[in-house]
DNA sequence: TTATATTCCTAGTGTTGAAGTAGGATAAGG
DNA sequence: CCTTATCCTACTTCAACACTAGGAATATAA
């Protein structure tokens, strides 16, 4: 359960592919999906999100593709799951139209909330430039041992 | 992103009623499901998972009707969760037969680990006597301030 | 100038899982 | 025996996900 979903990860292989390429000409959509092993016109839709979103630009013809906007480090995984999957939220518990009427009674919402916290708390804490192999242990020091 | 679903909600609503319920006789399901604004015969397949997992006990008959098998405060959301949801896991990045044949490379799968197991972490805290209102802050200290 | 390689944009399709329905069998108390 | 419970299986409906498809616009290389 909680999972993600494989636009998420497609994106992810994508973005770091950009990460390993900043600073340097723009990375064509063709020659990551057959790297990456991802449909290249699936991988067209996610990259204009990412786009539209401001996290990636396009140049276009002969020699275009995608760079970041940013350096890798300066942009964390929340920007990046909050582009392709929405915020992060358990559950919808406001006591709006749609919503559920059991909210002002209802503990559980704080169970959702503090889950929902934790996991921004990481997503914030990370960025591509710990996503990257071979950027040493400093970057991604506290995520885990290998 | 990263919902739980109805599913788990509408059990959550149930098992809560029964915490409430706990050393009294047992709930009907009908009842549960009019109070609670569940589908009556959903809700019946929800708790047959419960009961198969071990959490609730059923009776049958003209008095019959659902029980905790344990006290509240001896079940644990993470139990909860995984009986209807399955265990926590962002995504699968095993390099298996179906999965990802990237991840020996890669470096995301920590990120999803952390996630997971601040997740689980969370619901191995929390029990069903957190969640019964009025159960006093001694047993949810911590959750959040209302 | 022309061929080629890229991004851009919209629409359609197939499959899967969630959510809910339906109908009856089994069991037990009044 | 009748009512009210749980038990069990099958079916249905709908929406989202993961693509697929086809072309238009753009820019470079030859």
């Amino acid at each position: 359960m909680l999972n993600v979903s494989y636009r998420t990860e497609y994106a992810i292989r994508a973005l770091v592919t950009l990460a390993e390429h900043w600073e340097k000409p723009p990375v064509g959509l063709s020659r990551i999906a057959v790297q990456k092993d991802v449909s290249f016109k699936y991988l067209e839709q996610l990259m204009m999100a990412l786009r539209k979103a401001g996290l990636v630009k396009a140049m276009r013809g002969r020699t275009g593709g995608y760079s970041l906007t940013r350096p890798p480090a300066a942009i964390t995984l929340a920007e990046v799951l909050d582009v392709l999957e929405g915020p992060v939220q358990i559950r919808d518990c406001a006591p709006s139209d749609h919503a559920c009427k059991f909210s002002k009674d209802c503990l559980v919402k704080y169970l959702w909330r503090e889950m929902e916290r934790s996991l921004v708390t990481i997503l914030k804490n990370r960025t591509l430039a710990d996503l990257v192999p071979g950027n040493g242990n400093k970057a991604r020091a506290g995520v885990a041992k290998a």
